[in-house]
Order: C-alpha cells, then structure tokens, then sequence
DNA sequence: CATGAATGAGCATTCATTCAT
DNA sequence: AATGAATGAATGCTCATTCAT
C-alpha cells in the first residue's frame, strides 16, 4: 500500500509505453525521450527504472511474448472437439491484422534473436509450447480416429506454427498475403494434413 | 578499363563491404565509419558514391535479393523431372546454415519491410515469384500425372514459400529448429500434398 | 528564483555569449563551439535551448535590434528642444567607436537581410521607426518656428537614418570617414535641412 | 597564342563563375563545387588556378568594384553640364534593382570589410574615389556659379556616397526604401545642397 | 591542363546518461 | 521519487584540398 508498492505499476506503465513507441516508430526509431513522453514522465526516470534500457526492451518483449500466448490458449481453452480446437489455434495463430500490436512487436525484435539470449531464449520457449500445443491436438484428435496424420505429428505441429509465423510477417507488414488468404492457406494445409477439414466456425468479430 | 571508369566497381565494392558489415553487427549498428573500414576506405568516400546512407543500404537489400533469387534458379535450372525438382526447390530455398550471409540479410530488413515502401516492393516481387515457380511446378507434375495435388497449387505453393521462409529465420538466428528438421518438415509437407514424395537427392556439398 | 526556473536567464546567457563570438569572430566564423567556450558550458547544450542553430541567431539580432533601438530612445527622451533633439538623435545614430558591439551585429546580419525573412522583417522594422522620430522631430520643429525645412520632412529624415547606416558601417569597419568626420557631414546635413544649426551639446562621455 | 596564354582567359571564366554563385547563393552558402558546376569545369581545377580560395573571392570583389566604377565613370563621362552631371551621378550611383549583380556583390562582402584588409583597401579606394569624383563636380559647378553650396562640398560629397551606399542595401535586399525613393531623397538633398535642382533627365533605359 | 576519386578534418545535431535539486 | 538541466561521446554529412592518372 505504501510508495513503493506502486513500483511494480511504474514500471509496468513504462513498458506499455516503450511498446506503444515500438510500433509507432519501430525499435529503431524509438529514443528514451520519445518513450518518456509517451509515459508522460520525464527522460531521466527511464534510467531510474531501468538502469539499462535493454532491460526495458528485454521487458517489452516479454510482455509481447506473454500476452501474445496467453491470449491464444484463452481463445482455444474449453474447446474440445478436435476439428473445432484445430480451426481455433489455426486462427489464434495469425495476427488480427496490420495493428496487431502484440503482433508486430514479436516482428519488430526479429534481428535481435539472433544476437541476443535473452530474445532467442523467450522466442524459443514460445515457439516450442506453440508445436507442442499443435502437437498434443494433433494427437489427441489422432487417438480418438479423427485425424488421419498425413505426416508425423510433430513435422505437422511444426509446419503449423511456421506457417503462422511466415504468414504473420506478411499480415502485419503488409506484404503479399492478407490474413484471409493465410487463413486459407493454414487450413487447407490442416485440412490436408489430418485427413479432415478443420470446422470453419466463423471468426468471432 | 582505368581505375577512373571503375565507378560501378566501386559501388559493388562498397556495397559488398556494407554487406559484410550488415551480416556481422547488425543492421542498427552497422555505422558509416564502420562500413568505410570493412572496405578500406576513408569514410568520406561512402557518401561520394552514396549520397545518402540509405541508399546503399537499399542496393545492399536488392543485391540480397537477387543473388537469393538467382542462385535459387541456377539451382533448379535443368531439373525436369518433377519430383526432383520439387526437392530441389526445398533444398535451394532454406539458408545453408547459420551463415549464409545472403539469407541473413534478408532477415536483417524485417522491421523495414512494414516502414520503407522499396524494402517491401522488393521483399513482395521475391515472395511473388517464388510462389509462382513453386505453382508452376505443381501444376506441371500435376499435368502428367507424377503429383496428385491435396490442395490446390496455390495454396501449396504459398504454404512452401511461407514455410521456408519460417525455418530460414530459425537457421540464420539458431532458434529452435535446424536445417536439417527444417528440410525434413517440409519434405513431408510436400511429400503429402503432392501425394508422393519428392526425391530424396543428396544435398550438394 | 530557484535554477530550475532561470530558463529565461540561461537562454539570455547564450545569447550574449553568442553575441560575443559573432562580434570577436564573425557570424560567418562562429561555430557552436565558439558559443559554448564562450558561455563556458557543453557544446550539447546550445541544441537544447536552440533546436536549431539559426533561432539562436535570429535571437542574437532581434536583441540588437532592440536594443540600438531603446538605447537610442533613452539617449534623446526628455530632450525637448528641437535642435537640442535633433543633435542628440544624430549623436546616438552613430556608433560610438569600432567596438560598439551592437552595431557590428547589425552589419554582421546585412547579407542575410535578403535572404532570411526575419532578418529582413526586424531591420526594416528599425529603419522605419527611426525614420518616423526623425520626421516627426523635425516637423515638430517646423511647427514652432524653429526649422525651416529645404525639402519635405519624409525625405530629410530618410536620408538622415540613411546617412547614419552608411557611416555606422565606416565607423564599426573601420573604412575611410571616422565616428567625428561622419558625425560633422551629418549636422552639415541637418543643419542645412532645418536651417538652423543643430545644437552642438558635448558628446557625454 | 599559346595554351598558356588562355591562363587570364581560364581565371576570368572561373571570376565570373564566382560572382554568379555568389551572387546567386550568397557569400556564405558558396562552396568550391558550386563554383565549379557554374564554371562548368571540375572541382580540383579551382584549386589549380586559385591555390587559396580567399584569392578567387578577392578577384571577384576586385572586379565588382571596378566594374561598378567603371559603369558609373562611362556613364558621367561627357556630361559637361554640372547639374546634369549631379543627376547623372545620382542615378549611376544606386543600383538598377534587386538584380544587380555588380552592387549585391559588394553588399555580400560587407562583414568581411573588418576582417580583410585588402577588401577594406579596395572598398575604400571606391569610396574616397567616388567622392572625390563629387566634390570636383561640386566645386567646378560652384566655380561657374550654378551651383550655391549649402555646406562644404566635401560634406555634401561624403553625404552623397554615403546615401547611396545606404540605399543601395535597400534596394537589392529589397528593405523598406525602392530605388524610386532612393532617388527622389537623393535628388532632394543634392538639390537643397547645391542650391538649384539637378536636372531630372530621364532615366536611360 | 584537367579530371574526379579519395582523404580527413570539421561540424551540427542527436541522444543516452548523469546529477543537483 | 521525480525533474530537467547538463554533459559529452557518437554519428551522418559536408567540403576544402590533394593527388594519381
């Protein structure tokens, strides 16, 4: 209840504002001042919170990470139906569209993987619970005598979120594919892959 | 044939240099000077032969481009039978390893294809048309009976661009999959939607 | 009262050290550097309170402008008597010697007067204010019986604002008439203008 | 006849580029290249001909200055009448328009009078000639007693230069006074100096 | 003579970071 | 905790000058 206590919603505030300067401006055009002022605060408290600014990316990104996984299990959790579970993670998978915030940061820190640790290890981790959710699905739905796999389970898993993650690029850049071909696309493949249409409940508006 | 008619060489040359630079710091911190030593040169000269610094940078991305482009042709050129043609599209469209520099680059431009209208014409002709030789070859194994498509050719076609342009990100930035499962994730995926599997050449060393 | 609020003071300070660097050097060699030597503070400084270089200078000559102007307003208020004013205007339409920093600005800035609005907006401000105290001196003195004017008011108080800038530039370059010849030519010239010599006060020292 | 001999005829090419650059950018925006565009040759060759820049730009201020003499000289020349001769010398001695190369010239020199000696030189030679050309006239029409000097004639001489030199910077920086002004004040002021009217033959086209 | 490639110092400006208040 | 003034290194870019051809 004291002061300090608010410590946690300081810096909390000041990651949603990086995150806002991010996909305005791009990481590479996001300055501490530009991040202060959105946060309303003034430059110097940046440092106060986060003695290394990367530590703020770092916490950006995360949350990106976080946010962007736990909303898609909330979209698929209480689904059962093989078919139905299949078409939900399929279309949980892709951003919603060119403003897909959490979205396009995942994008926006794309050449960091490869020279930061703390980036490759949390996109790792969400890459791999990403396949292996694909992966327990596609099982389950094999085991039942729903899906007839095409391939091993986990080739397909995998395919999946690549082509998730290929075809997000696109919908968030704005590059070729719009998000309803990827969706096409993916569930065509799904379709393919498992010997059974995914149901094609409509896209929640 | 003097040194003075060497303008264009000299382009290339800096261009190359800027590569370099590009594929080992990183394109936010690939600084003038820093390119201007990879070549050899006072930093000066860079801005003679490029007024502005994004102008290079822009050539640098063409160059990827192209050579990512016209090394995939060379590599599939004079390949008819359909099967090991697709193998060989598969093979010729994943980076070699975590340094190849040509498809590091590539990835190094992400973030601009969203921000910088000629970074994106550039990156959609290149999507573009690999997604027509791969539909082009689907169509004509299809044609004369080798392939039996689970989709259509379009559909399949993307859904292999798009998946290799997944795995590349994970073979350049060491996340997750390899080029080995990489290739074999997306044989399998070929393999059932064409209905048979590709040939299983050996990769040329 | 505390530092915090002395951004007015801080910005005055620039401005005079700025002042200080276009009179010792020249405007066109004075550099940011030269300001903050000469203000003892950091080079990065000046952008903080300058964004842009050129809102520094424009700042340096609208305070010389107003200040020739107010000094020269204090030097002849309270003096009523017409040739007693007129003497004392032309007295303080002069510099006072090569090192009246004041004027040496206003020369400093004269071929920007064609090219840079403010500039030109600013020094035809001046002009015509003094234009207008000369005519109505002197047809305030012509009203009472004390001048006889050889040609329309307008025109001698023109030439004699004229007159000061010409000679102002000899005084503070240093180029052929000195401060005592110019001051003479002029109350040669009023003299002959009003038809009553101005009265020759001593110069206060 | 020989190449060497085309020496002058190379540095009077590259004189006139100056002036044009100068006159065009203005002294202080003026770089090397610009000249050289104008001149139509290569950069280095500046170098060539004029080893310090300084010498080129004193060149071109020396020729301004002599063609400005020069002008008004075979403009007076001939003219025996004495007030024909003063309103000749009026009119020769303000600049055409904004336009006029020769004056904008020795306006773009003005802050470089304190500093450099040999413009101080050349502009002071101008002057004391200009003057002395005034005087002579002065005393020679007072001779013949068709003029009645209202004051020495070397102050009216010194007051004459003096008002067309200021007015000369209103009329090509365009501030405040045109050259109509100019030279109605002017010719108010030879008129009451010397007793009769100077005649107001057209001005030449 | 002439070119233009090449140099490297110089400069305004940006910006993360520090620190007195 | 918070501010914002202040620092100074970093950086892209300009430009006079040099020099090999």
């Amino acid at each position: 209840m004291s002061r300090r206590k608010d410590q946690g919603g300081r810096r909390e505030h000041l990651i949603t504002a990086a995150e806002r300067s991010i996909v305005h401006h791009g990481l590479a055009r996001t300055k501490i001042r530009t991040i202060a002022n959105e946060a309303g605060i003034s430059p110097g408290l940046i440092n106060y919170y986060f003695t290394e600014l990367d530590d703020l990316y770092r916490a950006v990104y995360q949350e990106a990470i976080e946010r962007f996984w736990t909303q898609r299990r909330r979209l698929i959790d209480g689904i059962a139906e093989p078919r139905d579970r299949l078409a939900a993670m399929v279309r949980s998978g892709l951003p919603l569209g060119p403003d897909d915030a959490t979205c396009r940061l995942l994008y926006e820190f794309h050449p960091q993987i490869a020279r930061n640790p703390v980036v490759k290890s949390l996109r790792t981790t969400l890459y791999d619970r990403q396949v292996a959710l694909y992966e327990s699905l596609l099982l389950a739905g094999a085991s039942v005598g729903v899906f007839t796999l095409a391939s091993p389970a986990a080739s397909i898993a995998h395919n999946l979120v690549a082509l998730e993650d290929a075809y997000g690029l696109h919908i968030v850049t704005g590059f070729s594919v719009t998000r309803e071909q990827a969706e096409r696309y993916l569930l065509d493949y799904a379709g393919a892959a498992t010997g059974t249409p995914p149901t094609q409940a409509p896209t929640a508006s």
